[in-house]
DNA sequence: CAGGATCCTACCGGATACTG
DNA sequence: CAGTATCCGGTAGGATCCTG
């Protein structure tokens, strides 16, 4: 269900709101178009992730986590724990060595 | 880091002490010993995972978390409690539909 | 028992161009 | 803006066979 290259990060981004495909685009870095595309479609599928279709000029799509969605926020929370003190590990051994 | 098909359920199956190689391939269904081969060097690499050859006979191999690998437990435990829920979800869908 | 060596295929994911 | 279409290479990962 988060197989892919960016599906943790889309959700971790739409987890502090609902956000336009472009701001998603801008938020993650070096995300394509394609990809993102793919990766919410199949977020979508499995009911994560909520598309509406703003009827505006020109149009424009907003995403948000569905309840479904939020429910993984404790492990992406984890995540986020571990990465921030996964760096600061690195960042000693460096200056350490 | 946690890359790969099985890395999550290789870590999981060492949560629950050291083991060996074939413990391993009873332990995680369907991994093919080729696939565990190769995803517990990985995992060796980034220093998640030690080895260590028992001069038995036949040789056997035990695996077990290192400090840094057990470090993963809170998000690996928070997927298994998502992984719970899910799954009872799943079958709730299936007999009221 | 614990694995390496080979072979093979699907599909992941990037670049680019185009559309309503 | 929010995508889709197309092309393409790399590789993840499975099956099978072999070895100390």
């Amino acid at each position: 269900m988060l197989s892919g290259k960016w599906k943790i990060r889309i959700i971790g981004s739409l987890s502090f709101g609902k956000k336009r495909f472009m701001e998603l685009i801008a938020n993650i870095e070096g995300i394509a178009a394609k990809m993102l595309s793919k990766e919410l479609q199949e977020l979508e599928l499995n009911g994560l992730v909520k598309r509406t279709v703003l009827e505006t000029k020109p149009i424009t799509v907003q995403y948000e986590l569905t309840g479904y969605g939020r429910s993984l926020k404790p492990i992406i929370d984890e995540m986020a724990v571990w990465g921030k003190q996964h760096r600061k590990n690195i960042i000693k051994e460096m200056t350490t060595s």
